[in-house]
DNA sequence: ACCTTGTTTTAGTCTTGTCTAAAAATTTAA
DNA sequence: TTAAATTTTTAGACAAGACTAAAACAAGGT
């Protein structure tokens, strides 16, 4: 049975490599916990121990199959308990993080899946992210980051890169939420900010912003 | 913020003072919670430094008004959860306890609060334990165990002393549910077992059995 | 190849919470 | 009211997980 924060560093570890295509250095990992590169060090020792990572000293780690299979577990959890909080209880999106990160952890075989179930297998959680199932697949939508679609074109928004608190403010007083249509309006090639139509409003939006949302085209 | 582990040790000094009417020594926490006396004496130190617990050594302790009230704010998260996991998520009561044991310290102002708005307000858990509300307010039910009851005498089963697994699947066994009725036939005055009639069975119970029973007068 | 810089690891310390073994205090009992 | 038995506390160790400071290593530029 792995500890709250072991099953932390797998999960940091396993979205790092996601995102980077890289080898993850300690250092990543250290800034993306928030914690120090030698606590890192320690741990990884540990993890690899276990055999939940291939752990070379100075060259970097990289999760084995067992280990991902935690992380996504993780995951699924967070996910779930999310769109719980969201659906059920009446939280907004940029609340749910804290308290979903608490709740990942709790320990049971059967919980999550009966939460699940309880939710009606939803798909999503509230932020857009899909919902790994019982064996950790993934349903794959493809989606393309808002500052990629052209001049003219539509799009649906479906989901946010970024949950930080911030930035989910940012876009609750804008009025942008998932499932909306927006519309390019035109795009500044100076510094790749856009203006964008979206609720019958219009808008600016930085290149940063238009990074972090997700769309489909329209069907 | 305390631990869990903290707040476990509140826990059950809390019940420990409700059941007992005596001073609570080092030894009693200790049993009770399947520790070692050396480190509830550790622990009785650090609480009583956050003024949570009266504590003199070789005297026992008392928990402080604060202490009190965490203690009830634990009792009241757990029996939410409860009760959340037999109606929504459709466990059985004998297993839940453990689950609740770890939901009942997430740290969160609102999370328990939004729950039991979504659950309507439950008065009772699963086992018949009174929920108390947000001011740690209990609404008491009067009620007195089974052992008590006159033979010739009904009475309605309202609620468990003992929530062990092991008592509950006795009970699951048996069809012996909350809101039953039961009609004591007869007393056995050498051992203090008796019989019974519930849900149109007949049944010899222990005195054992019959004083972890609480039930009410019928109305 | 070598030096400088930056990253990673090690060594040692701290805190929380546990344990065992031993000492101190209390209670029981003769 | 002393001695014996029991309970409680202290002392010292250990594990997990974090930190700081120092040492070891890797890499890039010259």
């Amino acid at each position: 049975m792995l500890s709250q924060s072991e099953e932390n560093y797998l999960k940091a570890i396993y979205s790092l490599e996601l995102e980077k295509k890289t080898k993850i250095s300690t250092s990543l990992i250290a800034s993306k916990i928030n914690t120090k590169a030698s606590s890192v060090s320690d741990m990884l020792k540990r993890l690899s121990e276990k055999e939940l990572l291939h752990y070379e000293k100075y060259k970097g780690v990289s999760l084995t199959g067992a280990g991902k299979q935690i992380a996504v577990k993780i995951i699924r959890n967070h996910r779930i308990w999310e769109y719980f909080l969201v659906n059920n209880l009446n939280y907004s999106w940029n609340e749910v993080h804290e308290i979903a990160e608490q709740l990942e952890h709790i320990k049971s075989d059967t919980l999550v899946d009966r939460l699940e179930a309880y939710l009606n297998f939803p798909k999503f959680d509230p932020h857009g992210d899909p919902i790994p199932d019982k064996d950790g697949e993934v349903s794959k939508e493809q989606s393309r980051t808002l500052s990629a679609v052209q001049e003219g074109d539509r799009a649906l928004l479906i989901r946010v890169k970024d949950s930080s608190h911030s930035f989910l403010a940012y876009l609750d007083k804008n009025k942008i939420s998932l499932n909306s249509e927006i519309k390019v309006l035109a795009k500044e090639s100076f510094d790749n900010s856009m203006r964008i139509e979206i609720n019958d409003k219009q808008l600016t939006i930085s290149h940063q912003i238009a990074t972090n949302l997700l769309v489909q085209n329209k069907n």
